[in-house]
DNA sequence: CTTTTCACAGTCGCGCGGATGGGA
DNA sequence: TCCCATCCGCGCGACTGTGAAAAG
């Protein structure tokens, strides 16, 4: 079934016939598989688990779950772009319901829907061109794909029911890197790799809202990607869709989010936005981080103009925000030879429900805690660290002030891994203060911007090996609490290593993904003689060593890389020194409890995306492995 | 009673203009 | 003295969540 776009701001723009299918490709040394179509299915609701049928287990028999195990990390195979192959995290639609919520935080080979999307009946996606602004049927996609589905069908990206957080996705078999498309021979599979996971994470636990307005909300996180495994020549479009996640109506009762009836599901308006910088070069997309830091919501059916593009949505509907990468020519119409061209992409931690006004306190903490335009609400902003620990009655939401990954402004020194999700932060960074693509190349910075960004910006990348010896996380612990809902948002964090055994590749793909962590293109550019994927000494300057003891990690197995052979360390990194008690203060003492989640408030337990968050914030390279991305079959 | 709308206060970045300092 | 670059302060607008009022 064809879904028609029509353009509304877009002049001289034409409709896009959008068809959804199930495609079983086989995957050459893999054997066939069935990737999702447009429609989703990927987050199962009871009784669609049919759609998952088709899937294809890892090549050696195992499923694999999202779950990464030690062996998953430490083996450091994924790390290895050119052996990763993601059947070994292949997910199965069985188990995946247990497994995928228990670690959100482990490395999602998320399968991509390549090429299946938006085929047209006639073989091709679109009937002419992209287009801005583009209007969506009710539901985004038809329904009528999917056979035996619900009357939703694979209208919904995610037919989930309550509770079921991740959706399944059958594997790829294809690693990392670029690859062939089958059929094609010529195409290049896109790995997309959704730069600010953790984040997302830590709103998803508590299930995401996200505000509209009639003029229109930007979306907090907002979506942010990686790509890679572009055509570097080839052009195309990227832009996001936003399209109901389940055939539910939501409301939040009794401290939590319940179903309600079914989804409204005529509703019309926009459900697309284009980056503005579409068409450009697959090398464009893949140089910079691709940012949506504009992409407004809205409720206001007529509001989409010529000048703003708004995704209109209904409010207490739940909405799965979808990636397209489209493969166009170089004048921006879409290249109809191939349906592989365009690429779908999706991450189930985007969910959220449309708001009008805030439900879950949990979630407007959040937003007040990380997002920098609510900086004006965050309570005790300068002294909410200088209180001892035990002068405390209530533990802060991140207590620990090395779990405080997210801080605004000039403080976000040492998160450029979360600095994309602030806009307006960095003063050299103008561009920053809208959609933009940040700049993942390395030493094309002025001498200023890298003075002023030494510390802030470094890219720091963790060796696999290194990660197994010493970054092991404690994910057990978490999988429990977050597979059981028992996700609390105030908890301590447990102290992390960080300085050392860090390595910095800026000619591997992973470097050039880990570039885009700190957006903008200031950070410096740190080279060691080692070779690829080897240990790379920590920087003595790094300003882990200004942390007080207190706040000193411990070091559990990095000895061997901390002797350090870095000797920059720029008066911007002393300077963290400071920097980092107003990064730490930043978090906000003041916790609402929400009824239905408050149970865990001072657990110990260490929870992954804290865990995470913070290696974000010190060691985006640790990070890596929680650099959600998605292969495209 | 629930949901939506609106005005509000706070923060921040940007643009502008003036002040300042160095060099020609 | 003039020109240029830099720094600083101010005002404006964008953006946020809050809370009361309005709407359904």
């Amino acid at each position: 079934m064809k879904n028609r776009i029509e353009s509304n701001n877009s002049p001289g723009s034409t409709a896009i016939e959008f068809q959804e299918v199930d495609r079983t490709e086989s995957d050459p040394g893999n054997g066939p598989k069935k990737y999702l179509s447009a429609g989703g299915n990927a987050m199962l609701g009871e009784g669609e688990s049919e759609t998952f049928s088709g899937t294809k287990a890892a090549p050696d028999g195992r499923k694999s779950s999202p779950v990464v195990g030690e062996d998953d990390l430490s083996s450091g195979s994924r790390y290895n772009l050119d052996g990763l192959g993601t059947d070994r995290y292949y997910i199965s639609s069985s188990s995946q319901q247990t497994t995928d919520v228990a670690n959100p935080c482990s490395l999602f080979p998320y399968a991509g829907q390549t090429g299946t999307v938006y085929a047209g009946s006639n073989g091709s996606r679109y009937s002419a061109s992209l287009h801005y602004g583009s209007v969506l049927p009710p539901t985004g996609f038809s329904t009528a794909v999917c056979a035996g589905r619900s009357q939703f069908g694979s209208g919904y990206q995610f037919g989930q029911g309550p509770g079921c957080l991740y959706p399944s996705y059958p594997s790829t078999g294809t690693g990392i890197g670029s690859v062939p498309i089958p059929g094609t021979g010529t195409g290049l599979r896109a790995q997309v790799y959704l730069c600010n996971r953790p984040l997302w994470l830590k709103f998803h636990r508590h299930q995401t809202e996200m505000i509209i307005t009639k003029q229109g909300r930007r979306m907090f996180p907002f979506l942010s990607f990686n790509i890679t495994g572009l055509n570097l020549t080839a052009h195309y479009n990227v832009f996001v869709e936003v399209v109901l996640a389940d055939p539910n109506h939501w409301r939040f009762q009794g401290g939590k989010w319940v179903t309600c009836g079914k989804a409204d599901n005529n509703m019309q308006g926009n459900k697309m936005y284009v980056h503005p910088e579409s068409p450009n070069t697959g090398a464009h997309w893949m140089r910079q981080e691709i940012s949506f830091g504009k992409l407004k919501l809205t409720n206001n059916k007529g509001a989409n103009n010529n000048s703003t593009q708004m995704i209109v949505l209904q409010s207490l509907h739940k909405y799965q925000p979808r990636l397209h990468i489209v493969e166009v020519t170089e004048d921006g119409v879409e290249d109809m030879s191939s349906d592989s061209k365009t690429q779908t992409f999706t991450f189930p931690e985007n969910q959220f429900i449309a708001v009008t006004a805030y439900q879950n306190t949990d979630i407007t903490q959040l937003k007040i805690d990380h997002n920098p335009f609510a900086k004006g609400f965050r309570d005790n902003y300068d002294s909410m660290y200088t209180a001892p620990e035990s002068d405390r009655l209530t533990p802060s939401p991140t207590d620990s002030p090395r779990s405080h990954q997210i801080v605004p402004g000039a403080r976000y020194s040492m998160q450029p891994f979360f600095q994309d999700q602030f806009v307006n932060n960095l003063p050299q960074n103008r561009f920053y203060n809208g959609e933009r693509a940040v700049p993942q190349t390395n030493g094309i910075l002025s001498p200023q911007a890298e003075d002023a960004s030494t510390a802030a910006t470094q890219r720091w990348f963790v060796t696999p090996m290194q990660q197994a010896g010493s970054n092991k996380l404690d994910l057990g612990s978490y999988e429990g609490d977050y597979s059981s809902g028992l996700l609390p948002y105030g908890i301590k964090s447990l102290p992390l290593q960080t300085s050392h055994a860090l390595s910095y590749y800026p000619d591997s793909a992973f470097a050039s993904m880990a570039a885009g962590w700190g957006s903008r293109g200031t950070y410096q550019r740190k080279m060691t003689t080692g070779l690829p994927w080897s240990p790379r000494p920590s920087p003595t300057g790094f300003p882990e060593d200004h942390l007080s003891s207190k706040d000193k990690i411990r070091d559990d197995g990095g000895g061997a890389t901390t002797s350090s052979t870095w000797i920059e360390t720029s008066p911007s990194l002393k300077s963290l020194d400071s920097a980092d008690s107003g990064v730490y203060s930043m978090v906000c003492k003041r916790r609402r409890m929400s009824p239905g989640n408050s149970s865990t408030e001072n657990s110990p337990t260490i929870k992954c995306e804290d865990l995470t968050t913070e290696e974000y914030s010190k060691e985006p390279s640790k990070s890596m492995g929680y650099y959600a991305f998605y292969t495209s079959p």
